[in-house]
Parts: C-alpha cells; sequence; structure tokens
DNA sequence: CCTACCGATCGGTAGG
DNA sequence: CCTACCGATCGGTAGG
C-alpha cells in the first residue's frame, strides 16, 4: 500500500474547497474568514491549514478547478464534431448546466478573480480566453462571412453576458429552471444574429483602411 | 448668509463617494479599508468621518445615486412616447450611456449590493425592480401576444445580462467603445424576439392548468 | 520520523 | 481636523 496521505484526506479537501466557494460566493472572498471556513468545514483552523496552505490558495483552486472543468466540457463538445449550429448550441446548453451545477464556483470566479496574484490571474484568465475562444470559433463557423469576422468576440461575449448574469436572478426553486432558459438564450441568439449588422465604426477600427 | 455647512462640503462630499466608488469597484467593498479611501480622498480618517456616517454609509449612497439615476432615465425615456420599438431600443442606448458614464457605481451596485443591512438591500432592490418592470412593458409592448407574457421579465433579464456584462470586457481604450456596441444589442435582441418561443414548462408554471 | 490534528496565541490591522 | 488610541478580529503558526 502507498505510503502518504490518508484515504480521506482527498475527500476532505474537495469539501473544504466547496465550503469555501459557498462562504466566498455570498461574502466575497476579502469577506470571509478562515475562522468562517474552518467553522463551516466543522474542523479547527490548524486542521484547516492542514488541507490548504493559506487562504489566497483556496481562492486559486477553486477557479482553477472551475475553469479547467469548462474547458473539458468546450473539449468534449468539440469531439462531437457537430455541424456549425447545433454545436453552439450544444456548447450553450451544456455551459448553462455547469454553472447551475457549480453555481458558487462560477460567482467566485467572475468576481473574487481579481484578489488573485498577478502570476495566478493570468494562469487563470489564460483558460478563460481559451474558453472564449471556443465559443468565438464556434459562432465564425455559424457566421464565416468575413465582414462579420469583427463581432466573433463582441457577440460571443453578449451571450456569455446572458448566461452569466442568469445566475443573479434565476433562483434554484423558482418557476423557470436553468435548462428551460437554455434554449429561449439559444434561439434568441441565433434569430438575433440574422438581424445584427456590423458598425461602421468597428469594421474601421478593427480592420484600418490603409491610407 | 446661511449657517451650517461650508460652501463646499457637497463637492467635497460627492468626490469622497466617486473616489470610494472606484475604491470599492477595483477591491470590493469588504477589501477596502476607510484608511484608504481617506487616503485616495487626500483626507484624514476623522476628516473622512466628518463627511459620512461609518462605512455602510458609503455603499448605501453609492447604490441609491445610481439606482436613482437610472430610474431617473426611464421616466424620461417614457416622457418621449415613443412607438414601443423606438421606446426600448431608446432605452437600451441610454442605459449603455449611463452605465459607461458610471462604471464604478454600476460595478458596486452589482457586486457589493449584498453587504447592504436588509432594510437598505431591500429599498435599493425596490429601485431595480422598477427599472426591469419598466424594461418588461417596453417589451410586452413590443410583443403584445398574451403567450409571450411569461417570458418577458426572462428576456428583460437577458438583456441586462449582455449590457451588464458589457462593462467586465469592454475596455475603455479599446477599438469598439460602449456607443458602437449598444445598436449591436438592440438588433441582436430585436431580431432574436422573432425566434424565441414560449418553453412549455414555463407557460405551464407560470400560467398552472386548472384541474 | 511520519500524519493529523488540538488549545492557545502570535504580530498586525480592521472600523471607529 | 490632528495624534493617539480602543475592542475585536484578521490570517497564520507556535508548542505539545
Amino acid at each position: 500500500m502507498a505510503r502518504g496521505r490518508s484515504a480521506g484526506y482527498d475527500d476532505q479537501r474537495e469539501a473544504i474547497l466547496a465550503q469555501a466557494a459557498a462562504l466566498f460566493a455570498q461574502q466575497g472572498y476579502t469577506g470571509t474568514s478562515m475562522n468562517a471556513v474552518a467553522a463551516a468545514c466543522g474542523v479547527s483552523k490548524p486542521a484547516l491549514y492542514h488541507y490548504v496552505r493559506d487562504k489566497q490558495a483556496l481562492l486559486v483552486q477553486i477557479c482553477e478547478a472551475h475553469v479547467d472543468r469548462l474547458q473539458q466540457l468546450v473539449a468534449a463538445v468539440e469531439a462531437q464534431a457537430l455541424p456549425p449550429e447545433a454545436h453552439l448550441r450544444e456548447l450553450i446548453v451544456r455551459f448553462v448546466k455547469a454553472y447551475a451545477a457549480a453555481q458558487n464556483e462560477h460567482r467566485v470566479l467572475t468576481e473574487d478573480e481579481k484578489f488573485l496574484s498577478d502570476a495566478e490571474r493570468e494562469r487563470v484568465r489564460e483558460g478563460e480566453r481559451r474558453v472564449v475562444s471556443a465559443f468565438a470559433r464556434a459562432l465564425a463557423a455559424v457566421r464565416p462571412d468575413e465582414d462579420f469576422a469583427a463581432l466573433h468576440k463582441p457577440l460571443t461575449m453578449l451571450l456569455f453576458g446572458m448566461i452569466n448574469w442568469m445566475f443573479t436572478w434565476l433562483k434554484p426553486d423558482g418557476p423557470i429552471s436553468h435548462a428551460d432558459m437554455a434554449p429561449v438564450v439559444a434561439d434568441l441568439f441565433f434569430g438575433g444574429l440574422q438581424a445584427v449588422r456590423v458598425p461602421t465604426a468597428t469594421a474601421e477600427s478593427v480592420f484600418p483602411t490603409t491610407p
């Protein structure tokens, strides 16, 4: 049998990260004390420090684990090799589901990322950029016309806005579920794509006219 | 001449609220000390407490002033008595403009509202509900068909999601301005409205079938 | 010499 | 409007 940490170590560690994410989501990172984290986990503070190096490590690991899961989700959908619109629609449905299943972690990522150190934040943001790029590529496959390229990133971010903001107003016990909203978001987005035209100023600044 | 506060009192007070909003937006409410606020304002801590009762009062006044401005914006647009689509489009353009002009205050409202006391938070949320209701009414005028009523609030929140999220990714010095994005948001939303259908589950739960 | 913790308290800093 | 502080609590770690 391998020497090292006890059988329950990783389980306890996961439970602590989940509890910390819940507290950070409710009270913010700086508004949550390590005493509160320890109390919520039912362990003493020294015991808490047995599982995590310090408070920053809690934040880093919550953010990185969440972004890693989102990147794996992107890879899983890409492996399906769906046609363009079905591909983007599948990304939307899966992300809404993933966010609903990890609301605390998602809130921490969107609100407390700024408390990471420069190096850590850059690493997390790199993962986020990969996810955004995957959505932008999926959108590019749906609308490949060249003059639309300037809007791939902005429209992707509007799409993320709809999805991210859902978790501030959709109550888990309310009449509408996240699963109900995913197709609404997709229909609104695909329907709207037909109507959007590239603003002149945007096209000019992204593709400056040669003098 | 009236006795009481000196001529510059209100100006200084406004400057303090603006500085506090900037610090809260950057570091969060709980991550910002009153020492930091005083230093940023170039006053001593006791001087700071001459203008604000306590730290909570800073937060309340930033949030209430911002929500009040948004409600005044709604009233100004309603006074124009525009036709349905033009009305909603005008709300979108004006709100994007208002958010761009008060990015710090808007970020504080969306991220630090949870640190208000119960009574204060309820008052601020009441103002937010009025604003959301105004958008939902404007949307109802655009799509008055009865079976669409269940989606007025959800679609309004998706719209707010696009607008609110813009300020996390649109950099003030970037190639695209907020003014550029407002018509894109409006076109996407109005175009998407034609494509959205009411999910069966939603219609049932909002209008339960009589047994 | 390892792990898994405990009760108590460290040096600093928070809001006021 | 300053220096000088308070009660309490912060993140983190000591000895056992």
